[in-house]
DNA sequence: AGGGGGATTTACGTAAACGTAAAAGTTATA
DNA sequence: TATAACTTTTACGTTTACGTAAATCCCCCT
């Protein structure tokens, strides 16, 4: 696709505090399958570039939303096999729809909470300034 | 303090079920301290009311947030040891503001990735559409 | 050619938050 | 009073997502 283009790449302790993950976290999501096998410089350490760095950054966009690897990793799945048939495209991308609404849900509930640890913080004013 | 009032009472099985979290959760977060211990009818099953259920409510937020429940015991020990004293509610007051700061956080992580998934999805609509 | 500071694999360990099974007691209802 | 449908305690089991240690290997630098 692209020629000769000099992009940065990382090694995995690179990466990973530029993460702020550990390595260990790295290596584990390759070997449950959820990062594809890294390519190795001469045969033996791992190499990654920008478009690891983005994954690696999406997915722990989507585990702060509470999801598990395995379901992140189901996720994608779907995405893949999907995207080459495209009649089950519709099918996909009501599945989006379902995961933005969870995710509205899920906005909604915390604003909630941050009104009741506003109310409680109200409270604890008003202890503090009876008498 | 109130007089002769019928509240409504659950036993531990109801009380889940309208919470749908198990009855084992509920003893559990009584085993580590996380709520006091319950009351029992007659000598052996525990009883609850309308306070423990608003409770456990207020708890599943916390947890929604992404608090460990060793984290949310710590933040009700603080919130009421320092209530009898005075002089450390200014403390208190600026770690809500900071559990505040965190959720206006994670409330914007989640929007960001609400994006990423309409983005997303704006894609398949052209590979669909596209030909 | 010898270090120093990475990296690799292998494999056992761990914390959190319950699940689950067993054996026994309790309560409402038929 | 018998039975179902709860509940109790005890205690071991489980899953997830890594941590950590050991032994070995690699690469760059001087």
């Amino acid at each position: 696709m692209k020629l000769s283009e000099t992009e940065k790449v990382y090694q995995i302790g690179e990466l990973a505090k530029k993460l702020r993950i550990s390595p260990r976290t790295i290596r584990y999501y390759e070997e449950i399958g959820l990062l594809k096998e890294a390519k190795r410089n001469s045969g033996s350490y791992r190499v990654y570039d920008e478009e690891d760095y983005t994954r690696l950054k999406f997915i722990r966009k989507l585990k702060i939303l509470g999801l598990k690897l395995s379901q992140i990793q189901e996720l994608e799945r779907l995405y893949r096999v999907h995207k080459e048939n495209k009649k089950y495209i519709p099918r996909l991308l009501e599945m989006f729809d379902e995961k933005v609404a969870y995710i509205d849900e899920k906005i909604g509930s915390l604003q909630s909470l941050k009104e009741d640890i506003l109310s409680y913080k109200k409270k604890l004013l008003e202890i503090m300034l009876e008498e």
